[in-house]
DNA sequence: GGAAATTAATTAAACGTTTGTTTAACTTTG
DNA sequence: CAAAGTTAAACAAACGTTTAATTAATTTCC
């Protein structure tokens, strides 16, 4: 079996399920898209449901490495933080139909035997960044915030924007729809915008 | 036709919806939930996908009032904030299974009427909300920062703790699983979380 | 005011498609 | 020449919707 055949299928998948959701994408139309015979989709991954967690496993945890490198670094928790929300904005930018999958995946409570491993997986990657807000704290260079929640608001900024192209150009006033999200000029733009917020959220004010 | 068993017709689909999305609800398991016969979702609706379209359209739109309301008041700016925070939350959480539906079809690239829909109600709320933030900057109250990513912020740290309720129970350390979420301890803490993080973001410190 | 006529509501069964999956025949590959 | 890959066709089950028959409610008329 053919590993690039394979992997097309998934991207395939990934694609369409993306934008189309999991019951809303056919086996024969993703078979037509990816250029495959419908019974291959079987042949290949057994069943339309076992393609879904094939391509689910493809791609997670693929962020919690680079995570845990950061927190295994030497510099202040401040520095940390940066090194975070500059990481987790590229990979989630570098992943929007992934993340739009796994975030409607997780509002359903369909096949909740997948909802649960994706839990797992977000949950890591969670308290990783939790931790270095708790670490700022010990060392009483950050303010007594909700580190919970704080990371919430990380996370939630990012996957609102990332969640809906469509909906993000027009609020965030772009004149070109669908190109223009995901884009080095948004993506900095919202970096800034987290840094910023957590900067003035963060650290206490020097007198 | 009862207007009683219309209603409940959509509050079971808005329920099921919500839970399973629209191509896994099926009309035979969502009439036999309400309890009525297969046939009347036709006779009622037309089709399955007018029944969707009702449901949204039954509750749209009510946020917008109340941030008018609010818009039009005589306080300053901050405490306009305050107030769509506050008012925000509580709508949020009374609603949301509906706001499941609404983020969960936006991210979706069916239906596109139906999005635009959407599309253009939270557009309204939105420009209402960062409105606000404009004004606090005009009147010097209000530091310089980005006014759509800010209203972001807020929309999507809240959304992102409603979309999933397992998730975030397991997020933000809580024992009891389903319960929990969307009581009364969760809602103070995420608006205390909120109005500490935007007043840190928004005000200018005084000397 | 009550029987008759008319309209609305409800039902079980059937409709034609589409769904995911399997089969069996065929082709390519090592 | 056996194993793996690929195909079109067939499979039963589930889908949304419609039909035709029946019951319930409402209106009409004397």
């Amino acid at each position: 079996m053919s590993t690039d055949k394979r992997e097309h299928i998934l991207d395939t998948a990934q694609e369409l399920f993306s934008q189309h959701g999991f019951e809303g994408t056919s086996v024969r139309v993703l078979a037509n898209a990816a250029g495959v015979n419908v019974a291959m989709i079987s042949y290949y991954f057994g069943s339309k449901e076992k393609l879904f967690q094939a391509m689910i496993e493809r791609r997670a945890g693929a962020t919690l490495m680079t995570l845990k490198f950061i927190l295994a670094n030497e510099a202040d928790s401040w520095k940390k933080m940066e090194m975070v929300i500059e990481h987790y904005i590229d990979k989630m930018f570098s992943n929007m139909s992934f993340q739009r999958i796994m975030y409607r995946e997780l509002s359903l409570e369909q096949r909740n035997w997948l909802s649960s491993a994706i839990i797992d997986i977000v949950h890591q990657n969670f308290k990783a960044m939790v931790s270095i807000i708790e670490e700022g704290q010990r060392k009483k260079s950050f303010r007594k915030v909700d580190p919970e929640l704080t990371i919430a608001t990380l996370i939630g900024t990012i996957s609102k924007i990332t969640l809906s192209s469509e909906l993000s150009c027009k609020l965030l006033g772009d004149i070109n729809p669908k190109a223009s999200i995901g884009d080095e000029t948004h993506k900095k733009r919202i970096k800034k915008h987290m840094h910023d917020l957590l900067k003035a959220h963060l650290l206490i004010p020097k007198k």
